[in-house]
DNA sequence: ATAATTTCTAAACCTAACTTTAGGTCAAGG
DNA sequence: CCTTGACCTAAAGTTAGGTTTAGAAATTAT
């Protein structure tokens, strides 16, 4: 296990907190590629921690596996990527933080103004747009309001 | 249709934007609980639409279906939901957009530190704390340090 | 009255993201 | 030499949150 030979999957599952199982099915979804020893064994780099670091954030924000290997497509698989790399990946993902929490803080005020006239009254939500859902691939826009205006 | 007799399934469906399919998965679920027409359909309160409403921004916010039964039990299944009892029900639900917004707010402030250094440095980050998981039913501890430090 | 919708139930099917299982290989320790 | 533990593959199983299907009954529209 010398330095020159990297890491075996279960020291990279111990380093990241994943499972050798998650591990290995990341590899099927194009997330990472070992390489492999002699008996065929997956050897990771160190820059693989990494990368399974920005998976796991990336999930935390919602984004699906094929997104976040669209992503990390922006990454050389060739060689060892830079801190610039690295730099540019993360500053998207800080754009799509940044996009969630306002529309948890628009979502938020205009609970507390319906919450603030006690009738949950929902149609003026932004929650309803569904340009503001994660996906937004919902199935079109959500309205509550019927013909009365009230719910 | 007449107004004593409630929505049908449909109507529901077309006021909420769900489909009735998932309506109907809900009273499986025990999120809604309607009464039956003398041709054993299903009739719906108005109070219903609010129900579902909540339940759709419930979900927004990462709440399972069990999750957001519990806190609809919070609601009285036989008198009509008063303003007090949607009140009561929906602060706790801010309380909950709160947390995650302070979450993701953090989780931003570390991944700004660690693109200001270039290194991506995640150890450092609070997002490797299981506490501050959605579920927090993870695995245990996220650890991406090794013994030097680094990644 | 009849046709067109809607609704009913039960059961099968679906996707994402994994985990588990089964059966086999490989490397190190005693 | 034998055992133990980490690793391998392929395939099946799992959970959440629904959707689809099929055949029958109820409702609504003409």
């Amino acid at each position: 296990m010398s330095a020159s030979e990297g890491l075996s999957i279960g020291a990279l599952a111990r380093r990241t907190g994943l499972a050798v199982s998650a591990i290995r099915y990341y590899e099927t979804q194009g997330l990472i590629a070992p390489w492999r020893n002699a008996g065929g064994q997956r050897r990771y780099q160190r820059a693989d921690l990494r990368r399974l670091s920005f998976v796991m954030i990336a999930q935390q924000l919602g984004l699906t596996l094929p997104e976040i290997r669209e992503v990390l497509a922006g990454l050389p698989g060739n060689r060892t990527p830079t801190r610039a790399d690295w730099t540019r990946i993360s500053t998207g993902l800080r754009d799509r933080l940044n996009q969630r929490i306002a529309t948890l803080e628009r979502l938020r005020d205009n609970l507390d103004g319906c919450i603030g006239c006690g009738c949950l009254s929902l149609p003026n939500c932004a929650l309803y747009n569904p340009a503001d859902r994660a996906g937004s691939k919902g199935p079109g826009p959500r309205l509550v309001l019927d013909e009365t205006g009230d719910l």
